[in-house]
DNA sequence: CAAGCCCTATCTATCATCAGGTAGGTAATC
DNA sequence: GATTACCTACCTGATGATAGATAGGGCTTG
């Protein structure tokens, strides 16, 4: 099967992310997007009719992969605390690119200012992430450790958990130090929040 | 001793706290900052003379601020979980004020669109705290909870509360529900990570 | 086969609006 | 006169978005 040669669609989608974990939804502008891709502002325009039209697509985008990623963690390969480092560690590869930051938190942080088809998919994204922490809570778990609670209680720990990533994230890269990040998890991990 | 009038000076800067704990720091303009005061936006330029001033200036007062109430919690009457529990109630009342989020939090997420002299600022916000919640995680006690642990330990529990604060709050703000925070909040205190 | 049409994907030029910032002016007060 | 605290007018640069143009490719028709 031949690797499909990336689209300009694909490729504003990429460059768009990129500054927006980096800027912020306010920090991407059409003329310097258009220039990270070698073509004009107004042919973005072509693809997406608005700069909202862009980050809720960009945004459902960054939720369905990173879903894809996720559920390819839980394939019954890997127990409870392997899956949560692969998840605490999708959030650290993130700051190590250039001290970036989860898109969906960026954009939340942002919530007064992108408009309500954004709002929308950061929702998303959110319950998209608990739902999944959710499950890899209900995991077997490595010998010694306790079992799962019940329903209720994993979603809310789930949340708690996501909650608490985006935290360590944000902290980290304000000190602009992975390090940090570390730190804090390990914290969470030694406090019994994440198994 | 007669109550002071609030000065130019400080209307400019409560409208602008209240401005970037919703709208950000890219949201915070001197024409909308100055018709919220009542003057023009060259007059901002006055006393402050750029907005890079004005973000450093309104960070460094915002930790005055709470760095002050924080102090008073401290005076020897409220045992350590009370302590912890005037600090969440800080962050939600944030929340509460038009789903606005903390200031210290907001300008973290905009790290790459502020100036470095309010990057500095953001740092010594987020230390403030830390030193403050490692003070209060060695209160003592309330009767039947463990006893505090050495300080290294506390500093880097205190760290980890104050960015899983910032996460509650980060998630809360982008559902616009208050409950979310206060869920996420139990959920660390049930884990153990805030006494 | 050539011409014409349509579609796709890009472009130029432009608009209206907004931003931070500057220079100079004015009024009130001491 | 000097200082303070405001103002108007303006500058430059940036933004999202629009209208119209163009080139290339594929398809249909005579």
């Amino acid at each position: 099967m031949a690797t499909p040669i990336p689209d300009t669609r694909q490729k504003i989608l990429e460059a768009a992310r990129l500054t927006v974990q980096s800027r912020g939804y306010a920090g991407l502008s059409f003329r310097e997007l258009a220039k990270d891709v070698g073509i004009k502002s107004a042919s973005i325009h072509y693809y997406f009719p608005s700069k909202g039209d862009l980050g809720a697509v960009l945004a459902q985008k960054y939720t369905e992969d990173m879903a894809g990623y996720l559920e390819g963690l839980l394939d019954g390969t890997l127990d409870r605390e392997t899956c949560l480092k692969r998840y605490t560690d999708v959030f650290r590869t993130t700051l190590r690119n250039d001290n970036r930051m989860c898109l969906g938190g960026m954009m939340a942080a942002e919530h007064d200012e992108v408009p309500a088809e954004v709002q929308v998919e950061v929702v998303k994204f959110g319950e998209m992430n608990v739902r999944w922490l959710a499950r890899a809570l209900a995991l077997p778990t490595s010998p010694r450790k306790k079992t799962p609670a019940a329903s209720a209680a994993l979603e809310t720990q789930a949340l708690a958990i996501f909650a608490a990533i985006h935290g360590a994230q944000l902290v980290a890269r304000s000190r602009g130090d992975v390090a940090v990040y570390d730190a804090i998890v390990a914290a969470y991990r030694a406090s019994g929040l994440i198994p």
